[in-house]
DNA sequence: TGCGTAATACTCGTCTGCGAGTACTCGTAG
DNA sequence: CTACGAGTACTCGCAGACGAGTATTACGCA
């Protein structure tokens, strides 16, 4: 049990809020979404009560008052504890400072590469070529607007992403140079298994890592 | 409803093993922790179960034999029917094809790393860089050792694996010189606001985006 | 003034993921 | 020859995540 006590993101972004302010649930998700952080971390209001509620639990948030305002449903505001100051500053420490790397679904997806044949791969490595264009024109027109509206330490989020998009893209430009100009060995064995279903003879390498 | 009828990675794993022969699921476990991908996909063995019954409830597998073999347990062994065929080519299709990004905690962090001063700051991206550095490494010796017996499409995750992760280092490394020359722009606001913890003034750039 | 739609602020129940057990067996060191 | 630890092959139950629903109010607009 070395694991964190709320372990949902979901959490980390609640503090990064209620550090603010006092509010409640609701307006957290507002707040959050009209930040945009909501691209990253997407808001699903099923965990949002059941985050929060799991934070109080743990003493990181605390309920200040249930505001009947207006005929509006009942709100119960809450506001952080020194304890949970704490616990975010170390979760932003533990985030930052190590490398846990949930593993990207694209590895997943490279490593079995090899049932769809070489034309396949080809094809769909297009695709996602161009999603990775499009994803990193976003966040240079993204940046160019926001440089003159915010200090630097706040885009730093942006600019990462934007480097490692522009990092695979130049990666899966490179392997596709491979694959297209038949530079890539072992293609024509390639192509015949997936054609005949067949392996080559060289099936020794299962046994070892 | 457009999501995948199993929508667990660990699916995707036990498809890509059953399709060679079929297996039981602790068997499953064995070959796939065998072959290391284990560490792309750590197996837990609670959903094991539940994924493998999954995967039967839609027709993607189906139960062979029931073997009494010695006095062990009983082992259910599982068979991939042509509909698991076609899901599996499917998803490994949407997996190389689009990118989904699940958004990586680092980018989370970086997006909060203001709460910690910039010297706290510098002393995490160090950790991280050493811990990229470490990666890194681990990966070009697993190339090394693994080319001479492996065809180079079954490494080419771990060539993609390295390029991520030399390029995620390469980033960090620009940051943190940005931060220990002080060139980046605000930075003695950032000491000043972290010593004391209060905001200059411009406080305006909330509101859009 | 009446009506449809959007926003507000949740609640509920299901379904999944998974840690922690369980029970049996085999090899082997003493 | 027997006790013990490591492997084998699961089962169980609970905690969390989340979609979909609900009830109320505010607001545009015809």
């Amino acid at each position: 049990m070395k694991r964190r006590k709320v372990g949902n993101v979901l959490g980390l972004a609640v503090l990064s809020v209620v550090l603010e302010r006092p509010m409640h649930p609701y307006e957290m998700a507002a707040v959050l979404k009209q930040r945009g952080k909501d691209a990253d971390l997407p808001i699903k209001w099923g965990s949002l009560y059941t985050v929060v509620a799991n934070l109080e639990k743990h003493g990181f948030v605390e309920a200040v008052e249930s505001v009947k305002d207006g005929g509006r449903p009942e709100r119960t505001v809450y506001r952080i504890t020194p304890a949970g100051r704490d616990e975010f500053e170390d979760w932003v420490r533990e985030l930052v400072g190590t490398v846990d790397r949930e593993p990207p679904r694209f590895k997943a997806g490279l490593s079995m590469i090899g049932v769809l044949g070489p034309d396949q791969a080809i094809g769909r490595l297009r695709e996602r070529l161009e999603q990775l264009g499009a994803r990193a024109e976003a966040h240079r027109a993204a940046l160019e607007q926001l440089r003159p509206l915010m200090p630097r330490l706040f885009l730093v989020e942006v600019e990462y992403d934007l480097a490692m998009t522009e990092a695979e893209a130049r990666w899966v430009r490179g392997f596709l140079e491979e694959l297209t100009t038949g530079a890539l060995p072992g293609l024509d064995a390639w192509r015949r298994y997936h054609e005949t279903g067949e392996f080559p003879d060289d099936l020794g390498e299962f046994v070892e890592r």
